[in-house]
DNA sequence: GGACTGCCCG
DNA sequence: CGGGCAGTCC
């Protein structure tokens, strides 16, 4: 079975990129991210069109994360759920296809040392705790989004111009390493160890004609999904054609489970 | 010879309509109203690729008046040039193709009674001012433009829906007619005395669909070109089509002149 | 409804 | 650069 995640950068005007690219690809399970949407605005009727199912945490303007699935999709959460004061959309946990499918959207975190960086480290701890008190490694789950990091040098195109922006610093990827020591696994780098994939590029000063890329979209997945791993791999034509959000998709297939 | 007047409303929003309906109907002259551009940044380049010349008078967010051709444009006036101190793009009074060519774009008026609607009927005293001024009956003028006025009932496809707004109040339609008896003839009425021909749908409210046209945009015509006239009509295909202006082209023919 | 203006965000 | 927003205009 095949798992996808893709940050739409708004999903009404990623539609007409959407739609096809679910008709053409067919994942199992596609999580979503930055849909730029309140529940009542999602476009649930071109969704359903293409035979997918939807559950979503909305929000207007910002964040906003989404799982679809051609098989029922139950949802388990839509928060961190730990007391904290914080309205954004940034992830749900359902169960669907037999998996334990969560979809992240780690903040961004601004600058080193701003308020929003603070917020990043914060949410990356709170997700840790969240694991801690509500996953186990030993279950099938696998969490996938736009995590905001570029675990290593070697998935970023031009390391010296990212070292230590928020996508690189040494913290960030503490925390990244925290989560695989946890018990997750970074099933594109695990199927690929050296290969250099990236995920995104910036609309600014022309990123993607400079192959300014990236490598922050992520599946992470514990052990016994790391063992079902046959391949995976970045859809970096729809980074292409027109009106492209700033995100290519990521996939990956499992052996067995359809 | 074929003049045309359109309301692109916005004419880089309108490149992708305007460049091939120029290419397809190759009007001698275009005048063009609603460019809501300053001259800096108008699209010189893609109108230059059809072969047209450009003369225009720009104004950020708002109004702004062009003239186009496919022969050399000399500009005589930029504004009703009366002292009043009025910053609104509204008129520009060209000398191409052995023609007069005036593109205008009235106010609108907004409500009667309004400020608006007072700056209305003061332009159109200065329009008329103007004409006494710099114009004569005698000489081969054409004034194109959106003007904003529905001259008579059969100008309006429900004329109880639009009575008394600001396209058809008596005041309005009293300052049509005085231009009118100073020497202009309302070209497209004189071919077809009584065609409904509508030039307008609101965007809002589905003016389109339940075809709620009023026909406001207009070339007005001296007696020598009045004597020319072969045929007038509207590219009503205009106002369909994606991205649609809310106006459509109106088109004169003269006989003689190219 | 669909242009525009800023402005915020990544 | 390319999403979103509110506010203004027609």
């Amino acid at each position: 079975m095949r798992l996808a995640t893709w940050n739409v950068n708004s999903v009404r005007s990623r539609l007409d990129a959407l739609v096809p690219w679910l008709a053409a690809t067919r994942p199992d399970v596609v999580v979503l991210q930055e849909l730029k949407v309140q529940q009542g605005e999602f476009p649930f009727a071109e969704i359903a069109m293409t035979g997918y199912q939807v559950a979503l945490v909305g929000q207007k303007t910002y964040n906003g994360v989404a799982v679809l699935a051609r098989q029922p999709i139950a949802v388990r959460a839509t928060s961190l759920d730990d007391g904290a004061d914080d309205p954004q959309a940034r992830l749900i946990d359902c169960e669907v296809a037999g998996l334990r499918v969560v979809s992240v959207y780690v903040p961004n975190g601004g600058e080193p040392g701003s308020d929003k960086y603070a917020y990043k480290l914060q949410w990356l701890r709170r997700l840790r705790a969240w694991l801690d008190r509500t996953c186990a490694p030993c279950e099938a789950l696998a969490i996938g989004g736009d995590w905001n990091i570029a675990p290593d040098d070697l998935d970023v195109r031009y390391p010296a111009a990212w070292k230590d922006t928020v996508l690189c610093t040494p913290e960030v990827r503490r925390a990244w390493r925290g989560l695989c020591q946890w018990g997750l696994c970074d099933a594109a780098r695990a199927v690929h160890p050296e290969a250099r994939m990236f995920s995104w590029w910036d609309y600014r000063a022309a990123g993607l004609e400079r192959n300014d890329g990236l490598r922050i979209d992520h599946w992470l997945v514990t052990a016994p999904l790391r063992d079902r791993l046959v391949a995976a791999g970045v859809d970096q034509d729809l980074r292409h054609g027109d009106k492209p959000s700033d995100h290519a998709p990521v996939w990956i297939e499992l052996a067995g489970g359809g």
